[in-house]
DNA sequence: CTCCCTACTGTCAGTGACTGCCAATTGGCA
DNA sequence: TGCCAATTGGCAGTCACTGACAGTAGGGAG
């Protein structure tokens, strides 16, 4: 890794702390992209030039973009359903609560971005976006499932994933996002 | 109703009328909310007043509204999936055509939402606010489920409906929207 | 019919997200 | 060492959106 691929790696860490530290304390809407730029000691036009709009301050995120990779290869193989459920047996519960030292923690960012009405819409988007690549993997699967259901499946799968990590926020991380997830499954395949 | 009232109504739908016939010739985003006021000869302010936000001068629409609480309104009592399908059916195939003489119909508003990026977050997010309504519906109802199944069970049939309606403007209308409901409740009750 | 209240509208000034352009710096590489 | 390209900062400008104030006109009370 190059010192200047490291150097630009630096500063998004930097800025996203900053802008998630003063997200949490002040609320998405009342934070500036100036303010966040000056505490970070950077310009407003680099905090742009990184993450192009203030979504992705929030959105942004390396582990959740290989999560989901995973989710998706999974499913070209097993099917969505199964390829939910293996992807998230893969991963350490304690990084789901955001113990870990990354950048903050995953819980305090979908806090956040429950908590901003301003960033439903976003999440809703990557939901469906989600859902859609889920689709597309199903049918390209060996079920040899016509494009429209896998389609109609996929977004449902990825509609209750979403319904799973809203109950999972509701009770602040506290409840099994796996036995969730399942349970989920089950009101899915029943009916 | 009052001759304010009606002038109020008047004046809303002048200005959705231009704002939609502006978006459909030059595109959403490249349509301000000053050329809008100036074609519709009102003050930029009043567009705001009405609509609060230029994506609701896409999105506003007193049928759409009808139709999903008749569609909510149905689910408390049979369920979201017979919910659907009876709404829709109480429908006149016509009017899904926008041949009717509302507002310049149906059919444009959709295709413009599908061609617009940055209308698909707000499309997203009324899906899924359905889905919450259908959820709180059918856990209401009187088949007893328990809120969260029934709110995975909501947003899944949300996000069917929202592929079949994405299904029937990639046919450019041409294809029957009922079909297309009986299709995504078919991949959705068979696994 | 008149007066007053209230809703609707317009104007103005301001904030904040986002973009294009140009210049300066600095790491990477021949 | 010298050239190229990436990173950054600064600046000006557009546009969505908001709050405050003022003028106008409908609607009801007397």
């Amino acid at each position: 890794m190059n010192l200047r691929e490291r150097r630009r790696a630096d500063t998004m860490r930097a800025v996203q702390r900053v802008a998630l530290d003063l997200f949490e304390r002040r609320g998405y809407d009342a934070v500036s992209i100036a303010q966040i730029a000056a505490e970070a000691q950077v310009a407003e036009r680099t905090v742009y030039r990184h993450f192009g709009t203030k979504e992705m301050l929030v959105v942004h995120d390396e582990l959740d973009a290989a999560f989901i990779g995973d989710v998706v290869r999974r499913a070209t193989t097993v099917g969505a359903i199964a390829g939910v459920r293996e992807a998230l047996a893969a991963v350490p519960p304690e990084a789901w609560r955001g113990e870990g030292a990354e950048a903050g923690g995953w819980l305090r960012k979908m806090r956040l971005l429950r908590a901003t009405p301003s960033l439903h819409a976003t999440f809703e988007r990557a939901t469906s976006t989600l859902g859609d690549a889920l689709g597309a993997a199903e049918s390209a699967a060996a079920t040899g499932l016509a494009p429209y259901p896998a389609r109609v499946r996929g977004r449902a799968v990825a509609a209750m994933l979403a319904v799973a990590v809203d109950a999972w926020l509701e009770s602040d991380g506290e409840a099994d996002l796996r036995d969730l997830v399942a349970q989920g499954i089950d009101a899915l395949t029943t009916g």
